[in-house]
DNA sequence: GACATATTTGCACAAATAAACAATCATTAG
DNA sequence: CTAATGATTGTTTATTTGTGCAAATATGTC
């Protein structure tokens, strides 16, 4: 796939309201959280919350653990950073790509 | 307006294909554009690019100036590149807020 | 004024999206 | 095995979004 379009995916990922809280409640916590653990940092059901998750992780927004019957999500952190700051750099005209 | 919501608004504005194709242009132009001009790199009708654009301005991710019947378009890069950096902090933990 | 050019707006429509709720699957506890 | 818990999936509904085309607006040129 196009870079462009994979990178606007990411964003668009992001640029949703609970998904958007999701990922401050995972840097918030600095440690991997269960789904449900997350699912309080958002006001709507638990089957949305679990959507939006798999939103981010599909993106490698988070990463998802199995344990026990629990998923634990966390925060790929450095990975999406990187991506950002280029884009950044790109949009300040310090970069060509 | 909600912090959150106002990043994920302006994430939402840059998550989408055609979109970010106009800023990706602004950037390679290194200087402003018309919206005729800018609409060339979207296979899309005029009045879709003017709406995209829109979009784009309502954000602050680009800056219209009028000149005669010309709409000329330049890039909020720097701006834009901070709120992108300071995510990308919060995201890898560098920063609380 | 008549006409051309640049851009936006109104309208219609299909596709995507977010949400709730019920039902289901998976795993652990008793 | 049965019940309870964590999480996902199916279904439906309402809303938003991206798009094209025609019409309207704004400005410049002859």
């Amino acid at each position: 796939m196009d870079a462009t379009q994979e990178l606007a995916d990411l964003l668009k990922a992001l640029g949703e309201y609970n998904r958007l809280s999701l990922v401050y409640h995972l840097c918030d916590c600095r440690a991997p959280q269960n789904a449900m653990c997350l699912c309080d940092c958002c006001s709507v059901d638990a089957s949305v919350t679990s959507r939006h998750l798999k939103v981010l992780a599909d993106e490698g927004v988070v990463e998802v653990a199995k344990k026990g019957r629990e998923r634990i999500y966390s925060l790929n952190g450095k990975e999406i950073a990187t991506k950002l700051r280029q884009l950044a750099d790109v949009i300040e005209g310090k970069r060509t790509d």
